[in-house]
DNA sequence: AGACCTATCT
DNA sequence: AAGATAGGTC
């Protein structure tokens, strides 16, 4: 038998071709075998799509910016046809854009490039939208029946056998997806920057011994190089005067 | 190989 | 604009 994700029925739309073959990628690839995954590249035709094929899917994924019809407008209609988790995917994760996906009603907000861990764990969404509406197996809905029966039986395994697994109950704490974080190169770092510059000197200054003398803790020289590249930039435009 | 630099990408 | 990445040179 299938573990449980598999059968998870995706809808992705978005208008860059690239996205939807890496979502189809990444739907095989974490055990969603035999998954269906419908994409389109246009929010319209993927609506249009849903209303004929109401229940025909667990989850949708949606990028916010679209060209004719955009996320929001999107889910504003696919709402009132299907009741499922969605997804919604932008490259900006500004808090106004993620609040107002949250708002329209989207269950979390997957912020690009796209990750792994953020497939591996989208099946939970599913879940826990299902038993947060009590919803039971209908022996009669035959378009849900896959995926519900998989739950069901996925339940009945983990209760046998009591070893621990992902899904435990209600738990809302998402495996981080692990995304190297960028350097943000706050006043204060900057100052240990200027001031390692200083005392090295400008001319000999290089990238592994401004790390050296800089001595931050997960700082690599890759991150000093680039910034040091920025530095010179700047030091040459304001040829000399403002260098503090 | 490792460090540096420049150009290019996001 | 700020930082990351790529590619070339020594």
């Amino acid at each position: 038998m299938a573990k449980f994700p598999a059968g998870l029925r995706v809808l992705a739309v978005d208008n860059d071709p690239t996205i939807l073959t890496i979502i189809k990628e990444m739907c095989l690839q974490f055990h969603y075998h035999g998954a269906i995954v419908v994409t389109f590249y246009d929010a319209s035709l993927a609506l249009n799509h849903v209303s004929e094929n109401k229940d025909c899917f667990d989850v949708i994924l949606i990028e916010v910016h679209m060209p004719n019809m955009d996320g929001y407008e999107f889910i504003q209609h696919v709402r009132k046809e299907i009741n499922v988790p969605i997804i919604m995917m932008s490259l900006n994760g500004a808090t106004g854009v993620v609040m107002k996906a949250i708002e329209h009603g989207a269950c979390d907000f997957w912020i690009k490039p796209l990750h792994k861990n953020q497939f591996k764990i989208m099946w939970k969404h599913v879940v826990r939208k299902l038993w947060s509406e009590n919803k039971l197996p209908k022996k009669d809905d035959s378009k849900f029946t896959y995926s519900i029966n998989a739950i069901v039986r996925y339940q009945g395994k983990s209760n046998s056998n009591s070893k621990e697994t992902n899904v435990n109950e209600s738990n809302d704490c998402y495996e981080p997806p692990t995304k190297k974080p960028r350097v943000v190169w706050t006043p204060a770092l900057h100052n240990q920057f200027i001031n390692a510059v200083k005392q090295i000197g400008l001319e000999k200054a290089q990238p592994k011994r401004i790390l050296e003398v800089m001595k931050t803790p997960d700082l690599t020289r890759e991150h000093v190089a680039s910034h040091l590249q920025k530095y010179r930039f700047y030091l040459k435009g304001s040829n000399g005067v403002t260098l503090q």
